[in-house]
RNA sequence: GGCCCGGUGGCUCAGUUGGUUAGAGCGCCGCCCUGUCACGGCGGAGGUCGAGAGUUCGAGUCUCUUCCGGGUCGCCA
C-alpha cells in the first residue's frame, strides 16, 4: 500500500523557482521540450520550453556528459546542471547543461517553426495542426489571456455573491427555438443542444438570486464569417433583484474593470509578448438604439437601411464613433426594438417597440447581448400569445413565474469575441482553441 | 445558402502575352563556426503546380466541372 498525500513530488524546477533570488550557482534539475537549439560550433544554445516560459541552457562538450547529437528540436527532456549569471542570457540567467535524460523522442519533424517568434501562416495550416501550432510561444499566450478572461469573470462575480451553475447542453426544447438549433437522436427520441442557458439560468435566479455559468453553447446557423462559430464558450450570468436593465450594465462594467485590473496584475508577461494594451474601462457610454442609428447616419453620410436592426458596418461605424466622440473602446447600445429580442426580454413600458435590453460593442463588435426579463407571469403569457408560442416544453419554465420570480435580467458574453477583441485578432478562430464552423469538426 | 477571391516542396510565397530542366525565403539533412537569442557560412534532399475533363504542336498559366480554403451578406455572441 501506499499513502497518497498531495501534489507532486518535486525534483525539478520551475521556471518562476530558476528565476527567484540566490540560485545562481546551484545545481539543479530541470525538465521541458526543446524548443529550439543553436549550435554555434563549441557551443550550443538549448532552448528549453516550459509551462511558464522558455529557458536558455547552454552546451559545451567539455563540461556535458552527453552528446548534442543524442538531442533535438520536439523532445522532451530531464536536464541538470548549475545555473550561471549571464548578462547575455535572456533572463540574465542560464542552466550549464551536464546530465540529460531523454524522456521522449519526436519522431517526426515539425510541420510548422513553432520556435520562430512569430508563427508566419495561414489560420488554416495553424488550425490544421492545431494543437503543434499552440505550442508557439505567442500562440499559447492567447490561450493564457484567455484563461485570465474567464477567471476574471468567475472571481468576480463570487465576490459578487453569484453562485456557480452547470446547466444540461442536451434538451428537448431550447429558448430561442427555431432553425439554428443542432439536433440529436437521444434514446430514440428528438433532442437538440442548447443554443444558450438563458431559461435555466432563469429558473435558478429563483434559487440563488444570482447565478453564472461559463459553458459552450451551440448555433446550427450556416454563417462562415470571421465572427461566427457553431460551439462557443458563453460567459453567462442572471441576477434577481435589480432596479432595472442598468443594473446588468454596471455588473457587466465592473467585471471589465475586475478583470483588466487581473489581466495587469497577473497576465503581464503575456501581454507583453503580444503587445496588448489594456483597453479603458473607467466608464462604458451607453446610448439607445434609435440614437445612435441616427448619429451615425449622419456623421458618416449614410443611410438607414433597416430601422430595426443594426448591419455589421454600421457596428463598425458606432465603434468607431465611440472611440473618436467619447474615445470609449466599448459602448452599450440599449433599448433594441423588440421584434429583434426573444419573448422573455422586458418591453419598455413608455413604448413598447422597444425592449430594456442592450448590446455591447468592443471595437464595433457585438460581444455582449443582455437585459431585463419579463417576470410576470401574465405578462410573458401575453407575450407568447401575441408572438403564436405555446408553452409546450416549457412548462416548467413557466410554473417558476407562476410560484414568484424577482425583477431580474442578464446578459451572455461571447468569450472568443472578446478575447479576440483584446488581442487585436481579425478572426474568432485565432481565439478558439479548437473552432467548430461550418467546414471543421476536427481537431 | 448567395456573391467575391484563392489552392504551386513541410511552411509562406513568386512564376511575365501558354514555350521545353518550375524558382525564392524559412524549415529539414550534412559539414564549418565560443555566445546565440529571426545566429551566420557552404553543400544537399524534397514538387505528377488540389482533382478530373477539354482547347492546343505544347497548359502552373486558357475553358468547364468538382473538391478544399479565405472573405462578405443574412443571423448572431
Amino acid at each position: 500500500m501506499e499513502l497518497i498525500t498531495g501534489v507532486k513530488k518535486k525534483e525539478t524546477l520551475e521556471l518562476s523557482e530558476i528565476l527567484a533570488d540566490g540560485m545562481i550557482g546551484q545545481t539543479v534539475k530541470v525538465n521541458g521540450a526543446i524548443h529550439t537549439i543553436r549550435d554555434m560550433g563549441t557551443v550550443a544554445f538549448v532552448i528549453l520550453r516550459k509551462r511558464e516560459g522558455l529557458l536558455q541552457c547552454v552546451y559545451e562538450e567539455s563540461s556535458a556528459a552527453f552528446d548534442l547529437k543524442e538531442i533535438k528540436e520536439a523532445d522532451t527532456v530531464e536536464v541538470s546542471g548549475v545555473l550561471e549569471a549571464n548578462e547575455k542570457a535572456p533572463n540574465g540567467i542560464e542552466l550549464r547543461m551536464k546530465e540529460m535524460r531523454l524522456l521522449s523522442e519526436a519522431t517526426e519533424t515539425m510541420p510548422l517553426q513553432i520556435s520562430k517568434w512569430k508563427l508566419k501562416t495561414s489560420l488554416e495550416a495553424k488550425l490544421n495542426y492545431r494543437p503543434i501550432a499552440l505550442r508557439n510561444v505567442r500562440e499559447r499566450a492567447k490561450f493564457k489571456i484567455q484563461e485570465g478572461i474567464v477567471r476574471g469573470f468567475r472571481d468576480f462575480l463570487y465576490k459578487e455573491g453569484f453562485t456557480e451553475i452547470h446547466t444540461p447542453k442536451i434538451g428537448a426544447k431550447s429558448a430561442e427555438g427555431g432553425s439554428n438549433l443542432f439536433k440529436l437522436e437521444y434514446f430514440h427520441r428528438p433532442a437538440i443542444l442548447q443554443q444558450s442557458p438563458q431559461l435555466y439560468k432563469q429558473m435558478m435566479v429563483g434559487v440563488f438570486d444570482r447565478v453564472f455559468e461559463t459553458a459552450p453553447v451551440f448555433r446550427a446557423e450556416k454563417h462562415n464569417t470571421k465572427r461566427h462559430l457553431n460551439e462557443y464558450t458563453s460567459l453567462d450570468f442572471e441576477m434577481g433583484y435589480i432596479d432595472g436593465f442598468e443594473d446588468i450594465m454596471a455588473m457587466e462594467t465592473g467585471f471589465l474593470q475586475y478583470t483588466m485590473a487581473l489581466l495587469e496584475k497577473e497576465y503581464a508577461k503575456e501581454l507583453k509578448i503580444l503587445g496588448v494594451t489594456l483597453p479603458n474601462t473607467k466608464q462604458i457610454p451607453a446610448v439607445r438604439f434609435d440614437e445612435i442609428k441616427k448619429m451615425v447616419s449622419e456623421k458618416y453620410d449614410r443611410p438607414i437601411k433597416n430601422p430595426f436592426d443594426l448591419e455589421p458596418e454600421e457596428e463598425m461605424l458606432i465603434g468607431q464613433y465611440a472611440k473618436e466622440e467619447w474615445d470609449a473602446d466599448f459602448v452599450f447600445v440599449t433599448h433594441y426594438p423588440s421584434k429583434k429580442r426573444p419573448f422573455y426580454a422586458m418591453d419598455d413600458p413608455d413604448d413598447s417597440v422597444y425592449t430594456l435590453s442592450f448590446d455591447l460593442l468592443y471595437n464595433g463588435l457585438e460581444i455582449t447581448t443582455g437585459g431585463q426579463r419579463i417576470h410576470d407571469y401574465q405578462k410573458l403569457t401575453d407575450k407568447m400569445e401575441s408572438r403564436g408560442m405555446t408553452e409546450e416544453g416549457m412548462e416548467q419554465y413557466m410554473s417558476c413565474f407562476r410560484h414568484g420570480m424577482p425583477p431580474h435580467g442578464g446578459l451572455g458574453i461571447g468569450m472568443e469575441r472578446l478575447t479576440m477583441k483584446l488581442l487585436g485578432e481579425e478572426n474568432v478562430r485565432e481565439t478558439t482553441l479548437f473552432p467548430r464552423d461550418l467546414s471543421r469538426l476536427e481537431p
